[in-house]
DNA sequence: AACAAAACCAACCGCACAGGA
DNA sequence: CTCCTGTGCGGTTGGTTTTGT
């Protein structure tokens, strides 16, 4: 006998979360806390599988998160516990504050595997590669994939306005996941559908409009210390 | 400008494990 | 001890965005 979904399948929602389904999930962990997360979409009005929920707060919404490009160090971190706990995400995440399992999993394929292949090292068990290139292909490649990568950081860096712009709207106009952003401190930002032009309304608060409830939220004080879950 | 390819990352799936009955 | 339920974890998928031609 197999085991029971975590969920009835029919009528429960799937792919990415909205801005409504968010507001109600935050509303209602900050009033309830973390309980049973199989009655949580239930009793939150959400059509969504516990299973969802839980992924979804810890992943994104939970307010202690960092988010935003990893540091050299926090790299450096990741690199030298994948060398020790192998892929224990969780237990590599546990090092590594406002960082989530699935987010450092999804640094280490996207990024940091290549960039140690890059170097010679293997990925899997950290040793130099057997195998190598020819050596001026192999700088060339290195000296572009640098490039690629200084480029990247260079497009995403923070500086004073697209900080506050990044913080207030998120990455995108449109409201997808991205768009609560951490900087520093946990911090949030909130979806914004209006939203045409960022100049146009800094200083006002179109915020106030669509998120009142984020007003709400933070009187929690969770921009302090976070919910201390 | 249009299209294709590559990169990125949120979310899903299914298994494993812990704990209670 | 066995069964059942809830939760956590790691691998994978697929939609979106970015980059290259």
């Amino acid at each position: 006998m197999g085991r029971q979904p975590c969920c009835d399948k029919l009528g429960v929602k799937k792919g990415p979360w909205t801005a409504e389904e968010d507001k109600k999930l935050i509303n209602f962990i900050l009033n309830n806390g973390q309980c049973c997360w199989r009655a949580v979409p239930k009793l939150a009005g959400l059509s969504r599988c516990g299973k969802s929920c839980r992924l979804r707060w810890t992943n994104y919404l939970r307010p202690d998160l960092k988010r935003g490009l990893f540091t050299d160090s926090e790299e450096q971190l990741v690199i030298d516990l994948h060398a020790r706990l192998g892929n224990r995400w969780s237990k590599i995440a546990a090092k590594l504050p406002g960082r989530t399992d699935n987010e450092i999993k999804n640094h280490w394929n996207t990024h940091i595997k290549k960039k140690l292949m890059k170097m010679g090292i293997d990925p899997v068990t950290h040793e130099p590669l057997h195998e190598k290139k020819d050596g001026k292909e192999e700088r060339v490649e290195v000296k572009l994939e640098e490039e690629k990568e200084k480029k990247r950081l260079e497009n995403s860096s923070m500086n004073d306005e697209n900080l506050m712009e990044s913080f207030l709207w998120g990455s995108n106009d449109n409201y997808n996941s991205n768009n609560v952003d951490v900087i520093g401190e946990s911090m949030w930002s909130f979806p914004n559908n209006e939203l045409e032009d960022f100049n146009s309304v800094i200083g006002m608060s179109p915020l106030e409009e669509t998120c009142e409830w984020l007003f709400d939220y933070q009187g929690f004080g969770v921009l302090g210390d976070g919910l201390g879950i």
